[in-house]
DNA sequence: GATGAATGAGGCTTCATTCAT
DNA sequence: CATGAATGAAGCCTCATTCAT
């Protein structure tokens, strides 16, 4: 609905302009990386996709939808991910399952990951981002009411703060250079273990 | 003592400059606040100050000093409030006085210390406040360690997951528009003594 | 082949750029000219060129860039005018050929050779542009060493000599408004001359 | 009569003011060496030569004052050593007491004098500097007109092609770090003595 | 007279965006 | 559709000069 902001002016039907989509979509990414968001200008990406600014604006209205497109191809591949929590039996491996890809998106390209939660703060997002978004959240809560989990009093803001444990987690441990992903996992998991069991009786 | 990235030019001898710098630190907080960084312009701070950009040059040699000098207020703000936690007779308290100030803080000016936040990772901070920012942490372990607190394995990985916890939480709050301080500063001691209690008995 | 300091950033493919390119040029010699240094601004230049700052940046990465392209501009076509030294049969000849086309470029703008004389000692030039010079060096030196031509006891220093006094005649007269050229070309040669027979006898 | 331009706004009538207007100008004199016109500021004057820009300002109504007043200085100075011109009994002494002066000066601060000469032709000089030159070329013309000398066709001419000689050798020499002051002498003397040979018989 | 804080016009340069080819 | 030259608003920063103290 809002889709001028970050979504493809023109729904690419060839293969080809799939392709020159998802090269720019990298190349911002890198750029983004590598030069953060001072040197991040729709100039240096086109270069670095190896396309002409122009082809660029055809699939790109404005230099914010590529940070759009960016946000919601990273968090498609989180969900894609995290969709697993929801067929595991218990709450425990639910949660698992959960912070599993978190820990490693963010550990796989940790400067991206920290200049895209930046961006996601900044800007005003697209339905389909959103909406990925929401189910995240939603996978979340659905963990928390598991029969193994410790009863919480507000189940949303128990889901909102779980998030919000893991997120500031794994953000310090990739500003940090932590590459221990498994010790991070465990860590982040009894840090929500620990707050769900703290919560439940009564706080 | 000096550092070129964010300490003054010029140390201003004559009351009339430093009545001159701290404006123009507010304006800045505020341009931050009201534009974000699009529009956080040396020329928009220069003239919500009511200074010319030519006096705001003369205290801070580029922009990013105008970012460092208001992180270095902030920073020591938030620990002259902070310190107190040293005094407590019990980590618990102490735990609380260093919680607290970390959320009024960030709800006093929720969008000004998201803000901050990005670029405390992104500038070259000065050696006062690289130092500041160290003395939280030292307030934090130390707590940690008080006898009535869980034991923790690796002291300062715990006072650092301390640390994101608090962080991830209070800023999850301060962009969800939360304004409950009371609420919000119990729930994340809940959720750090959770974690420690968590991590005492091996996880 | 390419250097940073004056070589344009782009090499122009299509015809539009190549006349962009030679208008820049043409119009920072005019503003040198008119407005001498105080005057040269990037702005004028491109207003003078009738395009766009940004076409001027397009081309020339910095201001000093557009001076670079100017001095090699000058500095080839006398070269191309003095080539014609080596043909000439006898070292009189050939010293006349040399003279001629510094006296022509001089006086035919005097202040534009006079601004490009300071700033050539002032800029670091290109390889191209040092080449250049350098072989113009070489063709006094050639002309020194023909047999009609006084015997020198150090020749390096008797063509540095000679084209130090050549450039400090006609500098001069290009600065006092003199026209006449066929009499500075002769006063010029006659003070080269008596230098060298002035050296030829052991001074 | 053009006063305005380059004489200090006031003539500082007690020894204090006197000092402080040399330090002034040496200062001035420094700063142009070290960092050329681009690092040319009054206030990297004013702060060189210990004074406030305020002071400076009293004693240089503008930027381009302190110029002319080094302008002057440096012109007095030669002309100082060049009046033993005309005591010396010989055309050839006078030649010489001509020449040596100027290389002295040149190769003493050599990106000095490049420098100055640059603004010699660029700035209106005030009357009491124009009459000073004028006292160097009239020296030079006596010294042409002793007898020892060969008789010119025109000695206003010879005269300034003598001074173009003189400073086109003696300048390149400063720019290719020559040193040895009496060798340069010896071949400017040279030079000029063969230009007046080889005018005084027609060409 | 001296000081140095303040001013603000103006210069350099970048970069998102357009559009002729 | 692709290209890349062109645009020009806008941002950063300097520095000559003034003036209150």
């Amino acid at each position: 609905m809002s889709e001028s902001r970050s979504l493809p002016r023109k729904t690419p039907r060839q293969a080809r302009s799939l392709a020159t989509v998802s090269a720019i979509v990298e190349a911002a990414a890198r750029i983004l990386e590598e030069r953060g968001h001072e040197g991040f200008s729709t100039n240096a990406v086109a270069e670095k996709a190896g396309v002409s600014v122009g082809s660029l604006y055809q699939y790109f209205p404005r230099k914010d939808a590529l940070i759009g497109a960016l946000i919601l191809r990273q968090t498609m591949s989180l969900i894609r991910d995290a969709e697993s929590a929801a067929d595991q039996p218990t709450g425990q491996e639910a949660l698992s399952a959960l912070i599993a890809p978190c820990v490693h998106q963010q550990l796989e390209r940790p400067a991206l990951a920290r200049l895209l939660d930046y961006e996601e703060a900044r800007l005003p997002l697209d339905a389909e981002t959103e909406q990925v978004k929401r189910r995240f959240f939603e996978l979340t809560r659905d963990a928390l009411l598991r029969p193994d989990m410790p009863a919480q009093p507000d189940i949303d803001v128990a889901a909102r703060d779980v998030v919000a444990i893991v997120k500031g987690m794994i953000d310090a441990a990739g500003e940090h250079g932590e590459e221990d992903r498994n010790g991070l996992t465990l860590r982040v998991k009894r840090a929500v273990i620990g707050y769900l069991k703290a919560g439940s009786d009564g706080g």
